[in-house]
DNA sequence: CAGAATCCCAACCGATACTG
DNA sequence: CAGTATCGGTTGGGATTCTG
């Protein structure tokens, strides 16, 4: 259903419906390997098409392509072809629009470790245990 | 494989691997209706179960629960009951770390906005046409 | 090196019906 | 009102194989 709210999103923008600015946002990194692919790209420095399949643990090039083509039509990343010597070579880059994301990817970043950080405290998943349960005031 | 997600970046953390920060917060709003759940409840104003079957457009109950409960379960937001007359009435409100996420969604809500604002100047869906063909340089 | 083309499965989601 | 239970459809993603 990813690329199902992709094409969803953009039929209601094109149809003159532009409430779903925060939907639009999100299907610009939804897909498995997205955030990490523009991630691996914030720096500006572009990166080859099998550098990511090293990069990406157990990514197949199939799936691989998929993502960097959607990102690419939702002009995030742009592609580079060239020669080197007689071999092809493509790389990746972010797009002016795609730097523009980038902060936000950095405050999910941070708001993650901090998470993180409180759950080494305070462990909190699979204990249905305190707080959170009904406050029944009956 | 938004379950799936979810799943993996728990067990990840759990098993000590924390280099998960940006796809845990991820996990938070992954789901179809999360973000708008959460959107809704910014305001820090509790809402009713069926409240919720009004504000999302076709949102089946089963789905609302699972959303709920997910978001229940990452500690993003409580759940309390409580006798109305003689009636079971459910309210689901943020939790002190739902709060703390909301500033990412606005973040989201904001990019998004600006966004749409490029693409009615300049629509760019569905045009391969022009800057981001490969720049083939050979 | 950088894909494209198939086949296939898991699971998310929707619709519907039932419960306390 | 606020769920639970069940069934079935759709699709993203994995594995594999084939090109230029």
């Amino acid at each position: 259903m990813e690329e199902d709210i992709r094409q969803k999103v953009k039929e209601r923008i094109q149809s003159g419906d532009f409430d779903c600015a925060k939907e639009l946002t999100m299907s610009m990194f939804m897909g498995k390997h997205k955030l990490f692919i523009l991630w691996e790209l914030r720096k500006g420095n572009p990166i080859h098409f099998n550098e990511f399949t090293r990069l990406i643990p157990n990514v197949s090039r199939k799936v691989l392509t998929n993502q960097l083509n959607e990102l690419i039509q939702d002009n995030m990343i742009k592609k580079r072809d060239y020669d080197e010597g007689n071999v092809k070579r493509v790389s990746y880059e972010l797009t002016a629009t795609g730097q523009t994301i980038i902060p936000i990817l950095e405050a999910m970043y941070q708001w993650g470790e901090n998470r993180i950080e409180e759950l080494k405290i305070n462990p909190h998943y699979q204990t249905n245990s305190s707080e959170n349960k009904g406050v029944t005031s009956k």
